[in-house]
DNA sequence: TTTTGAGTTGTTCGA
DNA sequence: GTCGAACAACTCAAA
């Protein structure tokens, strides 16, 4: 029973099939190289897992099958481990990144070929990315249909229950160390904001699922812009290690919130969708997180500055709601929803840096980097992505601030150096007078960065620079290659 | 095959 | 200070 980004026992297909089956199980976790093809977990995501394991062990000796971690290509793993058990089938769920289709498809032939049994489940989307194609035929590019074309179909099953115990295998089945696999980090240890903030694992997962439904679905389609509260589900690391399932949450919101308002209950659904819609586009774009969904922004002329790159990393931009969230997400792990659009709209607008670059810190810093909602979300602001904002849509970070910060408690919880100004010139500092900046004991340039550029110049550089390709030929990165239903995932 | 309606999230400008 | 219009042109999806 292989294990991957699903690691929970609730809900879980496989192993619920495992457990029905009555015969012995072994869990195994396999971690696969960094160059086997697929995108090696970041720094952030490696903390995460390794409290997750933890826990998932924890999980397993309760009902009685040790976890198994091994180390290697997962084919080699399972050969090995086929060798040492005798097993005569393999069970997973299925997983949707391209080299992991790629790896399960190989297992998936390898065992067939020997005679050997493969099953696979779903149980990480709520869709099939190979399924749902629209009426002529191809996968779908506008959200909105999208949406629309999944709501239609009938309402996603119910979760199923965790198994109260498993078959052991007689022998013992060698481990390696969770430990030796070093995946938290020492000198320094930088993780003290993530643990303050997070509670990695399927009991953490449950928690804030309901803490979701008791404090901030209601209300959730405005509160959920606004980064100063809790206003979010905060769901979305649990979702990208697979310790929570779209049909938990799904069945969660059918049967315990009877009164919930349907517009909250639609649009925390609708969010859902999205990152459905970035599976989809993955499936479809193998290549989304290294080139642009549309390849007229192949000649954008972006500007290669590591200082700049280095000043937005850091949270030194000298605009506060960008450098609040930059530093949330280096404290804690993940940011906010809303600022994270206004981020990567600074850097990829107002810097006119690639937005790969950005992708790429994201995927180091957040617990919760996912391979499709990632490098589709990074495209949908940078304006290549799929049904792209106008280019001339360029989010104004004081105006991003005063809107959805007014009353600036969140920068002023990530920014302190600048908390005691007032209101009125919080989230443009360049605008304080000389008495209200002294007597807030902010020196602008030395306590806090002037502003690296100005929002009207940088905002007509930008609109230039997009303009530019305006006449391109649109030509989708992934030309017309049809996949047959047959084709499905390992 | 052709036509038609529509497309997450915003900003700026001028009345 | 408020409000509506302009900001482009094009692709997508379905009729």
């Amino acid at each position: 029973m292989l294990f991957r980004t699903d690691l929970r026992l609730g809900d879980h297909r496989a192993l619920a099939a495992a457990a029905a089956s009555g015969k012995p199980v072994v869990p195994v976790f396999v971690r696969e190289p960094d160059q086997s093809g697929a995108r090696a977990p970041g720094a952030a995501r490696r903390w995460w897992l390794h409290h997750s394991l933890e826990r998932l062990a924890a999980g397993f000796e309760n009902i009685g099958a040790p976890l198994v971690l091994r180390s290697g290509e997962t084919a080699g793993v399972v050969d090995e481990l086929i060798g040492q058990t005798g097993a005569d089938t393999v069970l997973w769920n299925r997983r949707y990144d391209p080299a992991g289709i790629a790896a399960d498809k190989r297992l998936k032939a390898s065992l067939h070929d020997r005679g050997l049994s493969a099953e696979s489940f779903e149980g990480h989307l709520l869709h099939e990315p190979s399924r749902l194609t629209t009426t002529t035929g191809g996968y779908y590019k506008v959200y909105t249909p999208f949406w629309r074309a999944l709501e239609g179909q009938p309402e996603p099953r119910a979760p199923v229950d965790a198994p109260k115990s498993l078959r052991r295998f007689e022998r013992g089945i060698n481990s390696e160390r969770l430990d030796a696999w070093r995946l938290l980090p020492k000198r320094p240890d930088w993780a003290g904001g993530l643990r303050d903030a997070w509670t990695p694992g399927e009991q953490g997962a449950q928690k804030q699922l309901r803490r979701f439904l008791d404090d901030a679905i209601e209300g959730y389609a405005t509160n959920r812009d606004f980064p100063a509260g809790q206003g979010t589900s905060r769901l979305s690391p649990h979702l990208a290690h697979g310790e929570i399932t779209p049909y938990q949450i799904f069945g969660a919101l059918r049967s315990e919130l009877p009164d919930a308002p349907a517009k909250d209950i639609a649009r925390f659904r609708m969010e859902l969708g999205w990152r459905e819609f970035s599976y989809h586009l993955l499936f479809h774009n193998p290549d989304l997180a290294t080139e642009n969904f549309n390849r007229a922004f192949d000649t954008l002329p972006w500007r290669a500055d590591p200082v700049l790159l280095g000043r937005w990393q850091r949270g030194e931009t000298g605009y506060p709601i960008v450098d609040a969230g930059m530093r949330e997400l280096w404290q804690t792990g993940w940011m906010h929803n809303r600022v994270r659009m206004v981020v990567a709209s600074f850097l990829t607008k107002h810097l006119l840096i690639d937005w790969r670059d950005g992708e790429a810190w994201f995927w180091d810093t957040l617990i919760d980097a996912d391979p499709a909602n990632n490098p589709a979300s990074w495209q949908w602001v940078a304006g290549c992505g799929a049904d792209a904002a106008p280019y001339f849509r360029v989010f104004n970070p004081v105006l991003q601030g005063e809107k959805f910060d007014p009353e600036g408690a969140y920068v002023r919880r990530f920014v302190p150096e600048i908390a005691r100004l007032p209101d009125a010139v919080l989230h443009r500092p360049w605008t304080a007078s000389a008495a209200q900046l002294s007597a807030a004991g902010v020196k602008l340039g030395e306590t806090y960065p002037v502003p690296l550029v100005d929002h009207n110049q940088a905002r007509e550089r930008a609109l230039a620079a997009y303009a530019g390709i305006k006449g391109e030929q649109w030509t989708p990165s992934a030309p017309a290659k049809r996949r047959a239903p047959e084709d499905a995932l390992p």
